[in-house]
DNA sequence: TCCTAAGCGAGACGGTACGTCTTGTCTTCCA
DNA sequence: TGGAAGACAAGACGTACCGTCTCGCTTAGGA
């Protein structure tokens, strides 16, 4: 099966691509790396680049896509205990510490707000959805998507004071912020324990 | 006093410009808007523009900063009362109803987040200044930038998602909302009548 | 091999720009053609031009060294027997006749002069080394710089005067009309026969 | 009389272009020379320049008719013996000579070849209807406009070379130069004894 | 073992936007 | 009222990237 092998040699092009892209925007940020920089450092061919992707984002969003996988197993093989949803910030923030240069490169003014914005995405439908399920809990005349919209925001300016601030607090110390800033607010428009 | 005639020359070209690039925002989006196309709308010439603005960023700002001068006005003149910080926030969301097309211009996908993250950044400077000169209240332990960060960030979320969804909601509604959210957690951190 | 067919689409685009300049220039003058016009009549890309030349002058010249080097092919072919100086300005004559509207566009006003100077440079220097390795013979007290001078300057002058005034002579008569007016003068101080 | 006044504020004006353009050529070359290194060089405004003259070439020419009109007087004064044609070049010789430095600005390389074109198509236009005058005298079969087109540009040839190698030739010397190049070729198609 | 199709590097190319530069016109003020 | 100051429209320039393309080389699988 040759397509196998192929596949191989794909993937290893395709990797050697997103990581130039990550090194590079480390290097001097996402705005100022051109298409030739990568290939370039990749050592890969222009038209080889564009059999793979469409142009710099679509790679760049093809690398916060594999973040988001790993982030998904690091949270599914973590989170036994997911009963709250201040775990999932937990495993967030989490996994940012490992990645910690993948994250900073591809968020804030580095990353071009591109990819964070593509995860910040996943995260509001995911939780948006989690809140409609439970729609009569609601407050009556609080916009859910609002609601959404905040607590994703929110986390996600947590998250990147923290990234781009190199603290050296730990993740469980971080989210702990984000639940002391967010919680009280929330529970109050949506009780839980209602 | 030929000065203040090529003044007046001048000023008209500028807003020339700034109102050229806001309506082509609006019209396709910031990043598909050239300078050209400013130009064609504006009737300047090319050299003119350069002789204004060092590019087409530089071109946002300058709205961005005139939006910002306008709202100070607007916030010096209405909050005469402004005994809470929530009169800040209230007299913003008072004035993007007012000026709702240039704020959805300026803001979100549309106006490539460049010029709302330059009234973001004032907007921190001025809270994260105003915490800090109130310091001891402040719960310990907890990174007072964080706050300032997450407090204007949480406005910033809420701003644009009533900008971006065009909903019906009054600056009062969309004011009380923001209070909502935030208000709680914010004084169990930093207890305002201590 | 694969050089050789990349060289084979360069040689193609060269020429697309040298003809391309050439037909502008019959039809507006030198200093009227635009680069773009060029580049809109060769149905080439502006990255593509400034790849193969530093500019407009640039490509007029490689077009003038085109034109040198065919002429020198012309003189090698046809004057087998060029015992005298008067062959190499027949040669010019008749290539001249041959390549007429080319001429015409690169010399007098049409041409902005400078393709003709570049060949006037290179049958000044021809001239002068061959008056230098006759030197003994020549009349002292006479510059041979000058002498040479003058005789390229007569040269070009009767040329061009031919090519601007589309007059009906042969390359054998305009040869024999240079030849009357110069050689008597010449002779005379570089004896030729000596 | 104000009138009076006026003319002499605007000859001064003109003036001060003129040299300054002269000046300008003499440092860095004619192309090279912008409009506005003029005003500021001269001192006068954008309009006031474009009051007085068409653009740069019209100013560079507005100094050629001058230095023009200033050789026809000085040979004029000076030929109270031109029997012969020679006198003619000789007083060319000497005036450039006085005139060195302007002459120099304004012809080769440095001056863009306008201003001396202009100049040699006024004694083409001289030579050639003092030829045809005496027409009958002439070989037959030799174009008369050749052989004027021929003797001013011999001579402009002899003459550029004097100014462009600063040869310490005097005007004397190089008319003589001159004579013994041309002269033996014209009075054998143009029989002046006849 | 050879053969063949895919993946690939190299890089020419058309296209488009950029920021710079110069020109000639125009407006406004001042002496 | 003429000239200085200089804003302005126009538009060419040379540069930088982009995304498309053509071309052979390499290489690994199936014949």
């Amino acid at each position: 099966m040759g397509k196998k092998i192929a596949d191989r040699r794909v993937r290893r092009t395709r990797e050697f691509l997103q990581s130039a892209l990550v090194a590079l925007i480390v290097e001097r940020g996402y705005d100022a790396v051109t298409v030739q920089d990568v290939l370039d450092r990749a050592n890969v061919g222009r038209s080889t680049f564009y059999a793979h992707f469409r142009d710099k984002e679509d790679l760049l969003l093809s690398g916060a896509e594999k973040l988001w996988k790993q982030f998904e197993e690091h949270f599914a093989s973590a989170a036994v205990t997911n009963e709250t949803p201040w775990m999932l910030s937990l495993a967030m923030f989490e996994h940012a510490a490992e990645q910690r240069a993948l994250y900073r490169a591809l968020s804030g003014k580095q990353g071009g707000n591109i990819a964070l914005q593509h995860i910040q995405k996943k995260l509001y439908v995911s939780v948006r959805d989690h809140l409609k399920a439970q729609a009569p809990k609601r407050k009556k005349g609080f916009p859910p998507d609002l609601l959404a919209h905040y607590i994703i925001s929110s986390f996600i300016a947590v998250l990147t004071w923290w990234l781009d601030n190199d603290a050296s607090y730990t993740p469980a110390q971080m989210n702990e912020f984000y639940r002391q800033l967010v919680q009280p607010g929330v529970e109050q428009i949506f009780p839980v324990h209602a």
